[in-house]
RNA sequence: GGGCGAAUGGCGCAGUGGCUAGCGCAGCUGUCUUACACACAGUAGGUCGGGGGUUCGAGUCCCUCUUCGCCCA
């Protein structure tokens, strides 16, 4: 690097490195070089939506992938982090529907369904890269060449030999249920597609008159009085005093008005007497529960609504063709209009509402097909007996629980976008041929129009990315895969349905361990979402703060699978009605703080390279142990202890650990300790000490960039090819790029002997820093901001460098060894272990605030001694605590009682 | 209703029964000291949601209550 300027600027960095190890192939998997010694690692992406926009959570989600691909390759592993994208079934669809009504003004029915999938494969090309680009820009080191589409051909493939394989083991049937179904998409939904959202709505309390007891009248409750003219039956509980006579009477239905049928009163068991008026409506045709109990009692169904959730002709004169919602308020003026509505109240109750269209779905009578879930136990006992390991562990519990109660899989979706089902129906005998390939005489049958739920082709991934059913040597090397990054809310839809496929065709699980992220939510707490507008668009971010800075930062406060708040400081300011408008963001450092934190910290790794560049621009080489100063020691332990956290912090996936500890190491021991401590031997004369100092550094800053690179790719590439870190190292280990440097290892007890890395070093180091502290305290309590000179009586032997970084470190103008500190009796001063140090202030003391000042300090250490001794002075505390933390009370007595003693000689001298 | 999680300075978070409960941001005071004002130095600010218990010792373990969030029914 020439010249480095003073500041870091990312855009000059990042777009020329990505470019870098994409033409070199860094990111490229080979199977072939997998052996005993360099292990495989694999990874497959939660494939996003093709036609999805990078989102905060993507960015959380991928920079964790990013960061444990990177550590793999520097651990020596090949590494395959396998990429690809979803088609989406409903979402994409949606959205390209949408377009052509837009556009054209035509439905999808206008176009018929060839001309309509055109259309959507159009608008893959058009946009089903954005979001592949997008990770890119954030530095995901996928494989890109191995890139994958749930829609390939050869993946479709997949899916359909899946679909045949399970029908011929009898697992997948097509049976008339009671399934949900999406009014505004027109297809059935999987029950775990649908979200219980709390509603306020109303209950109506209406009569019906018993046919054989005209005089007695039944009150009935009911959210949903638009359903009345499906009603087939009552039920009441046969235990129920008020009811149980009237069973096998009849009511009179009184919806619609024209046809007022009677209908069987039945009983009913499973009757809440409690609830409402202990009275229930049966729909069988309209609720799963009204169905069983219809089902229970031979009870006639009634399909009142049409697919789009208007009211069909079934629904009577007075509703037939009105949407759902505006029947169930006509059907309620019909009640009252009648006499038979005796009151509404207001009530708060779970409606199931679509993922998808955000609006309540309709359980609806279809055929549909099914799927019993394959190798169900040995997916549960994988988890549960610890084989696959989940993060955080507590969700072990959820998969387990779902999995015991599992239940049929509705795989089958009225959409014309996704994998069509491999299933003709012959048009005369009704016969089914389930097959890859249509039937010969294809003219005489039918193929099912309907496709695959999506997640019938995600839960395939990890195998089907790898080109089974062949045996291909990437399945062979790279399966089982060994973690998988993803979010919680999809435990059900995508993960625990993998290891089931997982173990049906590879016979195996398809990751060893999985991570599961929190989700990002805004500084209110809220999710992020589309239909809130508050998420800031990650781009812009990046462009303003840096793709290192962004993934720092959001990495820094994420703990082990907890929640994030993002906070933004400045959202309301960006309100437009009822949206935030994140498209003008600004830079401003203040606004996003843990983003902030992120850019500061590449900025100050930027300029502590910078510093050792200015200090000379040569590598230095080895070590040499008898010219190492204190700090020299102090740091290489220190860097030692942090590489040991590191790797236990990467072990237990506490990424927030991992910068945590840098932070300290990096910003608080190497820049503020010991880069300033180095300074007393760079202004000396010493130049065998000052290229020994230079190389101590160059290996810490070494081994830092290298620990860091998993978080920070972009800037520690840069900085390890410019200050030429990577100039003697062979280049498959980092000559070339600091993606394959090697991982830093902690020092062995050979190494830790031959740098004499023992803990005095420590006692020592921290004594003086502890000295220089309460120095600088002084200083300002005093109100000097020019240098001052300060006295200095060590209590024993010390190296002169020592008392050259106190002087540094304390700006002063000189710190003079003294061997007598009795003429400075009433100057102002602090002690430590190494000593007293004195700050002589001829005629400028102020006796009492000095003395003020050491009162206040002997009143804090006076408290502690009393603490301690209160401790040491219960003799169950002395017999029963372990030895090393007796040992440990003791000294600190001694070390409060010292100081004390100093402070109460300076006090004294004080008069 | 069942299960899970969270509650620690103004804000975001660490804290694995035992150092004076830490870190970053924001605040206040001073400094453009030749790596960094995206910085440096100093400083104030919390008794750890409430209550009870176990223990020599509890932010940490147990019980209970409150509030918030998620999942399942």
């Amino acid at each position: 690097m020439a010249e480095i300027p003073k500041a870091y600027e990312p855009s000059a960095v990042e777009d020329k490195w990505y470019e870098f190890w994409q033409t070199n192939g860094c990111f490229t998997a080979d199977p072939d070089r997998v052996s005993e010694s360099r292990p495989a690692y694999s990874i497959v992406i939660p494939p996003p939506n093709v036609t999805g926009m990078l989102h905060m959570g993507h960015v959380l989600n991928n920079t964790i992938q990013d960061i444990l691909a990177r550590k793999a390759r520097m651990d020596g592993k090949e590494v395959l982090w396998l990429p690809g994208t979803d088609h989406a079934g409903i979402a994409t669809q949606v959205q390209v529907e949408k377009k052509l009504k837009e556009e054209e003004g035509k439905s999808r029915y206008d176009i018929g369904r060839e001309k309509f999938l055109e259309h959507v494969w159009d608008w893959k090309e058009k946009h089903g890269g954005i979001i592949i680009n997008q990770l890119k820009k954030l530095g995901a080191s996928c494989d890109w060449s191995r890139e994958r589409f749930t829609m390939d051909d050869d993946y479709s493939r997949c899916v359909q030999r899946v679909f045949v394989d399970l029908y011929k083991k009898g697992l997948i049937y097509r049976g008339k249920r009671m399934v949900n179904w999406c009014p505004v998409s027109l297809t059935a939904l999987s029950d775990e597609e649908v979200l219980p959202t709390a509603q306020k709505s109303k209950l109506y309390y209406f009569t019906v008159e018993v046919v054989e007891e005209p005089s007695t009248k039944l009150e009935i409750a009911t959210t949903r009085p638009e359903m009345i003219p499906g009603d087939t039956g009552i039920a009441v509980n046969p235990k129920d005093p008020r009811y149980g006579h009237l069973v096998g009477k009849h009511a009179k239905r009184p919806l619609p008005l024209e046809n007022q049928a009677h209908i069987p009163i039945v009983a009913d068991e499973h009757i809440d007497i409690e609830f409402g008026t202990g009275v229930l409506k049966v729909t069988p045709a309209h609720d799963k529960a009204d169905f069983d109990i219809g089902q229970r009692h031979g009870l006639e169904i009634i399909d009142v609504l049409n697919a789009d959730g208007t009211m069909n002709e079934l629904g009577g004169n007075d509703l037939a063709g009105l949407d759902r919602f505006e029947a169930r308020k006509k059907s309620a003026e019909l009640l009252e209009q009648i006499g038979s509505l005796t009151k509404e109240e207001d009530y708060e109750n779970n409606v199931g509402f679509s993922e998808r269209a955000k609006v309540p779905i309709e359980p609806r009578l279809s055929l549909q097909w099914f799927l019993k879930y394959p190798s169900i136990e040995r997916s549960q006992k994988c988890v549960a007996d610890g084989q696959m390991k989940f993060y955080p562990n507590r969700w072990a519990k959820t998969y387990d629980h779902w999995l015991t109660n599992i239940q049929d899989w509705c795989i089958s979706r009225q959409l014309w976008w996704g994998h069509q089902i491999p299933v003709w129906y012959h048009n005369e005998s009704g016969e089914i041929h389930c097959d890859l390939e249509a039937p010969a005489d294809e003219e005489n049958w039918t193929r099912d129009p309907d496709v695959l739920d999506t997640w019938f082709s995600s839960w395939l991934w990890p195998f089907a990315t790898m080109g089974w059913p062949e045996e291909s040597e990437t399945l062979k090397k790279f399966y089982p895969t060994s973690d998988l990054v993803t979010g919680p809310d999809i435990i059900f839809f995508w993960v625990a349905r993998m290891i089931m496929a997982g173990y049906e065709y590879m016979g195996h699980l398809p990751f060893k361990n999985v991570y599961y992220t929190g989700i990002i939510r805004d500084n209110k707490g809220r999710k992020m979402s589309k239909s809130l507008g508050n998420s800031p668009d990650p781009l812009i971010l990046m462009d303003k703060f840096g793709v290192d800075a962004i993934r720092f930062g959001i990495l820094r406060s994420v703990p082990l699978g907890q929640d994030l708040i993002f906070q933004d400081r400045e959202m309301e300011k960006y309100k437009k009605d009822d949206r935030y408008d994140f498209t003008k963001i600004e830079f401003n450092p203040t606004r996003f703080p843990q983003l902030d934190l992120g850019r500061t910290f590449c900025n100050k790794l930027w300029n502590a390279l910078r510093f050792r560049q200015m200090q000379g621009g040569e590598r230095e080489g080895e070590i040499n142990p008898e010219l190492q100063t204190s700090d020299d020691r102090w740091i290489l332990r220190r860097l030692n202890d942090a590489i040991g956290e590191i790797d236990q912090y990467f072990a237990d996936y506490r990424f927030d650990g991992v910068t945590k500890t840098f932070y300290r190491l990096f910003w608080t021991e190497y820049c503020d300790w010991y880069t300033e401590a180095s300074k007393a031997v760079m202004n000396g004369n010493d130049e065998a000490r000052k290229a020994n100092t230079l190389a101590v550094m160059d290996f810490v800053l070494s081994n830092m960039l290298r620990l860091f690179h998993p978080f920070l790719p972009f800037i520690t590439e840069e900085l390890w090819n410019g200050m030429g870190f990577n100039s003697d190292l062979p280049e498959e280990q980092g000559g070339k790029t600091i993606m394959n440097a090697r991982w830093p290892k902690p020092f062995d007890d050979q190494m830790k002997e031959h740098y004499g890395l023992d803990k005095t070093v420590d006692k020592l180091v921290n004594a003086r820093n502890d000295l220089i502290g309460q120095g600088r305290n002084l200083l300002r309590e005093f109100n000097i901001n020019q240098k001052a000179a300060f006295k200095f009586h060590p209590t024993g032997d010390i190296d002169p460098h020592e008392i050259n970084v106190l002087r540094i470190l304390l700006n002063a103008k000189e710190v003079e060894r003294i061997s007598d500190s009795r003429d400075l009796q009433g100057t102002p001063s602090v002690a430590s272990l190494l000593g007293e140090l004195y700050l002589p202030l001829e005629g400028l003391v102020d006796v009492d605030a000095e003395k003020a000042r050491l009162q206040k300090e002997l009143g804090k250490v006076e408290k502690e001694i009393e603490k301690v001794e209160k401790k040491l002075g219960n003799p169950k505390f002395v017999e029963k605590v372990p030895a090393e933390v007796l040992q440990e009370h003791k000294d600190r007595k001694v070390s409060w009682e010292a100081k004390k003693e100093s402070i109460l000689k300076n006090l004294d001298a004080l008069g």
